[in-house]
DNA sequence: TTGAAAGCGCTAACAG
DNA sequence: CTGTTAGCGCTTTCAA
């Protein structure tokens, strides 16, 4: 594989090197130098190599891109969304599936660090344990999707307890109006595209309590806590603590978590499930246990994945873009998250099909 | 972002570059002296820059990955196979999406090239006009889930044609128990990871022949050729043109085609999908013109997504292991492809759910 | 066993 | 405007 080098086209168009890199990066040069240049360079259908580019500015091109599983058709969809922003910029993607573990995702973070890829997208499963070590070593990061989990609140909170505090939302106070909540890390800001799981949540409780459902059940992943508290903050005081359920990524955990669920609390008339996996494990649950949907229970669905309407009855659903947080979150990165690191909210919508009824029981 | 460089650890510990550089490579050197550098290293956190290395090696390790839409569950299970092999590993993978089309897919393969990956495992989109010059230029590709497609049968064929033509799969003729296909272009093998594609049809064919079908539908996808080649043969002489119908990979094509296929020959009475997306736009275009399933038309897809279980009727499939076929590939494309390039064919199943029934009309 | 030195392909000073 | 030169961090001869 005897690679055509820019000392070749240099040689073949008579001119120097350091001509060449001019003239391909867009540098001054006269007109004619130009043609010719790039005319030998096309002849010679010369790539510039990544590789010398790369070593010489220390750093590699492109963006990583971690997230937990891209078996979950919502992260499919956000993952298209950043790899047609990259397409259209030129740069290469490195992805890396963490199955929602931090240990993974951190050793795929060291991963990246030795490939010296300095910008990362990530759907976070680990903590600032993880995070504030890259952003310290100078990573741009974006988080899409979701923030990293608060630590367990711990006593004699040193660097990372105070850091990691700095770096969840501030809380779930009211923001105003259009103004998005922020992710700051002591000194150091990590932008982050988010779906309005505040509103998401909000408007599928009420959708629900509208219908006369008052035992609501919460089914979510411990990652996505953002819409826990939606969720608590939506049902005000009235939220019952074994209501809300956790399950971890996988299928298995999912259904059984449902399936737990639905047995400790046969009382209950809806349920609202954190994400796609959630809810098709939901659905499953539900049908082992011969409870109909909507009759028996309502159920709304994170994610508007195609087969919500294939499902009988065809499921309703909280719908958030994701390829367009794929996308923006690309985005960002690439303008190396921006002077003012912004959160990005991007909207959700219910979209009401026929996996909610009136409250029957 | 000041990283620890080789020459940082070679001073602290007393040593030269050079012996740093073996002593983490498994060279030789003296206990005592392996013992410092190490301590050393460790100490200093240190990472070998990937880049030094690829430039030195003129490559950069890892693999490259090509795939039509990761929005489609079965390419996500394979990539989810392919990033596990490669994590394992410890190699990166460069992912991109060439929504199955052959331009795109040849621009990534550049993106390859300048970035000199020179694995690549490819579900791939174009022909030879793009696979070949990538084989030639010393990459070392490994196909998954299909093969290119087919030249259109030109005259005067010149390289291009008599290359492609190699590469095909050697026709349907039925290969020998256990033997598989291979895929061959003029001295230059490329090994593939496959389903085995004529099983799985013949089975379903067979299924679907038994419950007394007679006007059978295949719904595919261009690229899939040996999927419909495998549905001729099953069906014998038996086989009407008009009940085979190709969409392009996105979803909206595949409902046109669905559609498209139900109205043009009311009375089939089974259809084929072969794949998810075109399965999912079957049930969709069925419900829309009232024709149930599997009343009044019964279906079998291709892919065992974890939807079609939840649909209704739950859909019976052909089950290929999307997760396996990543992962073989990845072995394969990261063993250089092995010396004598063979194809790897791995066993579908068909599942039986609810979406067949007997021919009622 | 070890160190010095020569690059890999490229860009960015710095002269001319 | 253009050429020369010095590395970026690493591996790999080649001597010592």
């Amino acid at each position: 594989m005897q690679r055509v080098t820019i000392k070749d086209v240099a040689e073949a168009a008579g001119v120097g090197v350091a001509t060449v890199s001019r003239v391909l990066s867009g540098g001054s040069a006269s007109p004619e130098t130009r043609e010719r240049v790039l005319a030998v360079a096309a002849q010679l259908d010369y790539r510039p190599s990544a590789l010398g580019r790369n070593l010489r500015q220390r750093r590699t091109g492109g963006m990583g891109l971690l997230l937990p599983d891209l078996t979950d058709s919502f992260y499919g969809q956000l993952a298209e969304g950043v790899l047609a922003c990259a397409r259209a910029a030129g740069e290469p993607v490195m992805v890396g599936s963490t199955g929602d573990d931090a240990e993974q995702e951190a050793e795929l973070v060291g991963m990246l660090v030795e490939q010296s890829v300095d910008r990362v997208i990530a759907v976070p499963s680990g903590g600032a344990d993880v995070w504030l070590p890259a952003v310290r070593a100078g990573m741009t990061v974006v988080f899409a999707d979701r923030l990293p989990p608060e630590p367990a609140p711990a006593a004699g909170g040193g660097d990372i307890d105070a850091l990691a505090d700095l770096m969840r939302l501030d809380g779930v106070a009211p923001p105003r109006q259009g103004e998005a909540p922020r992710t700051t890390a002591r000194g150091l800001d990590v932008p982050a595209v988010l779906a309005d799981d505040r509103a998401g949540v909000r408007t599928a409780v009420r959708y629900l309590t509208g219908l006369g459902h008052r035992r609501i059940a919460y089914l979510g992943v411990p990652g996505h806590s953002r819409r826990v508290a939606a969720f608590r903050e939506a049902l005000g005081g009235a939220v019952e603590e074994d209501l809300i359920v956790y399950a971890e990524g996988s299928r298995d955990s999912a259904y059984a978590a449902a399936s737990g669920l639905f047995q400790a609390r046969p009382d209950l008339t809806a349920v609202i499930a954190g994400g796609n996996v959630l809810g098709e494990a939901t659905v499953l649950a539900a049908r082992e246990l011969d409870l109909r949907v909507p009759q028996d229970v309502s159920l709304v669905m994170y994610d508007d994945v195609p087969w919500a309407e294939l499902c009988s009855p065809p499921l309703t659903v909280i719908a958030q873009p994701g390829h367009d947080i794929g996308y923006r979150a690309a985005e960002l990165v690439l303008r190396g998250g921006g002077r003012r690191p912004r959160t990005v909210l991007l909207p959700t919508e219910l979209i009401v099909r026929g996996s909610c009824g009136p409250r029957r029981r």
